[in-house]
DNA sequence: CTGAAAGCGCTAACAC
DNA sequence: GTGTTAGCGCTTTCAG
């Protein structure tokens, strides 16, 4: 059985409350005393108990976050920083994520409930298929939570997102600016506000230019490389063999992109030759695509370092520096080619 | 504040001893007594507190976990796993992972610790930097481990993996019955234990057929597409410009092979006609990209699926069935072309 | 500066 | 069946 800080004051001959003095390094000891207690630490090999102290503090010292999932590159990014920003204070995180199967919502629902009964200091969640209505009662009966990636109506205080909706306008720029005006859409799930956010500014600012899209040129994925695929395969069948009717094609993020891209080569059709395309994210994979994918770049691992550090600052009363503001930014690569106005 | 199992005594008119019974469906309790129990509990709002109950059964029900990232596809997919078969189970796990820098074996024995210190009942452990000492000391210590994608010798009954080897072989012979006798290997980090069953039974078979690598054509890479990207150009330097003196290519992982692919259509090489390409792990883009890459599929998922019943099974006395072997298994797309005998 | 003692909320004996 | 009680290992008053 491992020791306990009875054997460690015992062993120190002195009083469970200045061994307790000297583990957590606060309160007065004398340095002489506090020497005995940490000889004794080291000859019985003691590790404090983390649940014993947790019981009395009334604090597990971590925080939930729920993902949708693990995979994908979005989500491990958003981990990893979590992660590594806890560890910085010495606090941890407990995951939860979506189940296999069922509603996607009540598996948010599911999750949190799961990581609420497990004691977090505060939640992180990263979810589209939540409601504003589900987050705002959340709120209500629990404010140490942070809500990644959207921004929700009377929570913004607590909302940590890039703007999406400047991310579709810079997508839409750039087509724009290489003289594009018939394009395709490669659209994430209708109910996912991130994606909403970018379809309202692209579909705006390309407005603004006289360019309409036709709805039959936009096809609706949910954000995975097989989603895109189909939705590939959808939009050439619908719109014919080549020569295609638009000139560009605007994913809602690059792994949709990616597999867009692979079906279109299979077609025989070629990237920017034929059609540029321009995706979402920047994910790792972006830069190591042929073509090199151009598209917006979204930090979203520098979102999820603001939101852990607010939430940290509210949980523990620190004051880790927060930057609100992460701008997405246009990264020009190869997908995207000057077209001439006709 | 919340209530606690006193309240719920109390306004249920019971001793506490009762509460806990009907709380924890465990003991005998009077279908009467137990439904004012429930009424005092739904009226209350309680939720009984996880620290305490963690304190008094000396467990907090939950498995920690080690992976040097949570990014890119392999680590994200175990992941997964694990906590979905955690929570089948009613345990979860804390995750631990590399630290942004400094020695990668020293991170992960940090990590290890970090995990411990919170008192999981047991650990799943993924991490090809650790030595295999580093293992058997910790195994030592504490037997409640699993080790995920490695065998240590003498550990073999606490270590899950695919056979890396026959994977090695599978890709050897795919080349080899196409007609390939010149290639070339993108490899991965030369102490990872899995790269190396791979990259051994790939050499293996390639030289029972009379087929040797020199070593110039060697390339290492640390599994990261940027890495992909960089070994592609190095090989590319190093062996001139087109004809290749090589018909084939080996990649230790997908990102790599996708990386390396962009880099050969950069200076005009196309797959599969000039250059045939065979991956490994069949990662969620090997089927999305241009071509499709054929590669060696593991399945990460089932061998996560294993280590963790059996820890399971070993932590909580559990029987949860565990098959043993996932054997590694060859998918043929399309960037692997059938060659003329010279 | 230090020791004693009272919890933290729950589980598990143990009597009744 | 049910209530009482003694811990689980630590933190935190509160005297001394």
């Amino acid at each position: 059985m491992a020791s306990t800080i009875k054997d460690v004051a015992r062993l120190a001959g002195v009083g469970v409350g200045t061994a307790s003095r000297v583990i957590s390094g606060k309160g007065p000891v004398a340095p002489e005393t506090a020497a005995r207690v940490q000889q004794a630490i080291e000859t019985l090999g003691f590790r404090p108990s983390s649940i014993a102290r947790a019981l009395s503090r009334k604090s597990l010292d971590m925080l939930g976050v729920y993902v949708p999932q693990y995979q994908g590159l979005f989500h491990g990014a958003v981990l990893e920083t979590i992660g590594r920003e806890l560890r910085e204070v010495d606090r941890h995180m407990v995951t939860a994520s979506g189940g296999a199967c069922g509603d996607a919502r009540l598996q948010a629902l599911d999750g949190i409930d799961f990581l609420r009964q497990r004691e977090c200091d505060g939640l992180l969640l990263m979810s589209h298929e939540l409601h504003d209505d589900d987050l705002r009662q959340l709120h209500a009966q629990m404010p140490q939570i942070a809500v990644l990636n959207r921004i929700v109506p009377g929570l913004e205080s607590v909302c940590f997102s890039s703007d999406h909706e400047l991310g579709g306008r810079l997508a839409a720029q750039c087509l724009l600016e290489a003289g594009h005006r018939e394009v395709a859409i490669i659209s994430g799930p209708h109910h996912a506000p991130d994606n909403e956010a970018r379809l309202h500014g692209f579909l705006d600012t390309l407005g603004a230019a006289g360019v309409r899209v036709p709805s039959e040129r936009i096809i609706t994925g949910d954000f995975t490389p097989a989603s895109g695929r189909a939705a590939a395969e959808a939009l050439l069948a619908r719109c014919g063999p080549a020569p295609l009717p638009f000139s560009a094609l605007f994913c809602a993020n690059d792994p949709m992109a990616i597999a867009a891209i692979s079906v279109l080569a299979a077609a025989g059709l070629r990237v920017p030759e034929d059609l540029s395309v321009v995706g979402y994210d920047d994910c790792e994979f972006a830069a190591h695509v042929w073509p090199a994918l151009t598209t917006v770049r979204i930090d979203i691992g520098a979102v999820a370092t603001q939101a852990t550090r607010d939430l940290i600052n509210r949980c523990y009363g620190r004051d880790r520096p927060v930057i609100r503001d992460v701008a997405p930014e246009l990264v020009r690569r190869q997908s995207v080619r000057r077209v001439d106005a006709a």
